[in-house]
DNA sequence: AGTTTAACTTACCAATTGGTAAATAATAAT
DNA sequence: ATTATTATTTACCAATTGGTAAGTTAAACT
């Protein structure tokens, strides 16, 4: 009945998979690596595939499926004009604090060019066209200012991939601690959101 | 004389070497494959750079090299406080627009645990130390706004970073003109260096 | 002219990679 | 019990990878 069970030697191997493309990126993913950790041959993870490409996808439809879910959550409550976009960034930020490995996922396949941009495209469409209508029809009356709502969401997009080099980075350093960057870089975006959509918010300065 | 020639195959093969890391990252740069673009032989890189670390490590000296330099230059201005630190942040946007190779260099180069990571942060170390001093003895005397100095500098690290990613999502979004959001990056980063920094400055709401 | 050094090439290799084909084991269907 | 289907393995392979060793050519030095 489901499309893949979260036990099973399926569902582990696409644990493992995402665990390594998120950190490793896809090129430096060994299929035989994979498979080692899962005590199974590799063509157990290339039955269940077919390609390494198709795992990669696999993974990418499955985490972004998560993420699509959520954001389907925000966008179905009524919560109406400015509410409704701040109640989203709050989730996301939620979202990619409890499951790193999403962003890293996230960010490896924004890459254009590489293996997985083009399933992570397929699959965000839907859901920028329905954002941008949304947002459209609510500056129509009145109660968004009006903007270009493609780069509006691609900017907060690319604010919360960025989060994941930040996290690593500030991680790398030594600064464990990382939760103060993360509610910065919220806020930051929260104001930037309202700077470019409520109407009535008046920009100080 | 110089340690490096901007002509010659030397100089060509870090040219190539950059262009490869930076958009199709380490892993994907294949030493065959830039040797051929420069109709030479693979040997010949390997002569002059002996691994292929080694060659990622000379164009991560080289690129940040240049990065370095043009922060002494603005370090050894005579600027005071928080004028520094703003035209700290504009040189570098105008840099990063400027030489979008350099911004993907080091997207590959500072995800933690990549090949040229150790390399970065060695180069980056000693600039960091003198930063971090210097903003120090400025919350000393009251200029700046006593905060933890790695953190902030951190963050707009990975701002900076991150407009690789963005710019890079926004064209394949069929956005050519990525000059606004990168406008928008750099205001949004002097407010959160202006709100951490700058004790003359009062937060509205 | 002869010798040394630097720049580059040809030849080769061991290891790893993703992937194919066929065999075997396990589970479900009849 | 037998067949069919699904799951996993063993065996194998062609291609590519970074790297070594030795040869060749060109330039610089003496």
């Amino acid at each position: 009945m489901e499309k893949y069970e979260k036990f099973g030697t399926k569902g582990k191997i696409l644990d493992a998979a995402l665990e390594s493309f998120s950190t490793s990126g896809f090129d430096a993913t060994s299929l035989d690596v994979v498979a080692k950790s899962l005590g199974v041959r590799k063509q157990t993870i290339l039955y269940h595939f077919t390609t390494k490409k198709g795992l990669l996808n696999a993974v990418v439809e499955r985490e972004a499926g998560n993420l699509i879910n959520s954001i389907e959550e925000v966008l179905n409550s009524d919560l109406k004009g400015w509410e409704r976009i701040e109640a989203l960034a709050r989730m996301i930020f939620r979202l990619a604090l409890r499951e790193p490995l999403l962003l890293g996922l996230l960010r490896e396949v924004s890459r254009p060019g590489s293996a997985g941009s083009e399933r992570l495209r397929i699959l965000m469409t839907p859901l920028m066209d329905r954002a941008t209508f949304w947002m459209q029809s609510e500056m129509e009356v009145g109660r968004m200012r009006r903007t270009d709502p493609r780069l509006v969401i691609l900017s907060a997009y690319s604010t919360v991939v960025g989060l994941a080099t930040e996290i690593e980075v500030l991680r790398a350093a030594g600064i464990e601690q990382a939760l103060r960057p993360v509610t910065v870089r919220r806020r930051e975006l929260i104001r930037f959101l309202r700077v470019s959509l409520d109407p009535d918010y008046m920009q100080s300065k």
